[in-house]
DNA sequence: CGGTTACACTTGCGCACTCAAGCACTTCGC
DNA sequence: GCGAAGTGCTTGAGTGCGCAAGTGTAACCG
């Protein structure tokens, strides 16, 4: 065995968390820029909608919402307000528990982000041009195993 | 040649950069926490001095500073004034051009720095812990790619 | 039951950041 | 030289978000 140390050296790992951060500020600005001009959706808007469009029954409650965008209860409620406002978004309760409140999309909500998904399809692959598919699969594991869980289902 | 598609299906690409901004949202709320408690230093503190302190001449033109951290040159000056206030940095300007002003780090800085690169450093291993330094290394590129340029270097 | 604890959510406050505007300075073109 | 354009930086206004505190509800426990 000559390769038995698996783990990064401490500058490394740093250096990798460092060039994350900067990468993820770099790929916001231009989702936020790109989204807002076609569809006046802000990366965060387009977020919300995407998790709640892939949940079952389309809805989610507020606390899970916050957990997939690493977001806290608090920024979730002020997210929502616009999205609800303008009915991308609606609000719903749950019969059992009246704590719980549930965000369900509504049918304005999925026409929008249909359109929004193409744009933000594209603008992934763009931003990632110079990646496989096969090479992606595992970078994106590696993210799941540093957030913990993953973004798209629990 | 069956496989020549190189690039990756857009939701594969979307998911990825939905995971990539999760994750840093992550990091920089445990990065916050831990610096902030053992040093008082916020994330981007840190990152302002570990730029200027690999910087020849531990100094570098503010607007440098923006693009490594991919923040604005307005973020810089609000960052560096509280920093300038305790004295871990240092305003200093160019005898050529008197528009530019450096932001240069002091003996103060490099040795809070000293120390907050011990616990940056292992924090950073343990929130890569489950990832070997080879896994690292491609998602280190990509991010590279995606940023454009380097953050430690220029 | 009544009290304590836990949970989901909202709200007041403050901070960090962006954008747009403005200032000081340099450089370019005539 | 001198105006025009470009660059580096700062400032005012606005926004997004976290934290802490508060409300209403549920679950547990004597």
């Amino acid at each position: 065995m000559q390769h038995p140390p698996p783990a990064p050296d401490g500058a490394g790992a740093l250096d990798f968390c460092l060039r994350l951060a900067r990468a993820q500020a770099l790929i916001v600005r231009r989702f936020d820029s790109i989204l807002g001009n076609l569809h006046g959706l802000s990366f965060g808007d387009y977020q919300l909608l995407y998790h709640l469009q892939r949940a079952p029954g389309g809805r989610l409650r507020r606390i899970d919402l916050a957990e997939r965008l690493a977001l806290t209860a608090s920024g979730i409620t002020r997210s929502l307000m616009p999205l609800e406002k303008i009915g991308l978004v609606a609000r719903q309760a749950d019969a059992r528990d009246a704590r719980v409140g549930y965000a369900v999309i509504t049918e304005a909500g999925q026409a929008l982000l249909a359109h929004a998904d193409v744009t933000a399809q594209a603008l992934g692959q763009e931003l990632l041009g110079s990646a496989s598919a096969q090479q992606l699969a595992p970078l994106s594991m590696l993210l799941a195993g540093i957030a913990g869980s993953q973004p798209a289902n629990g």
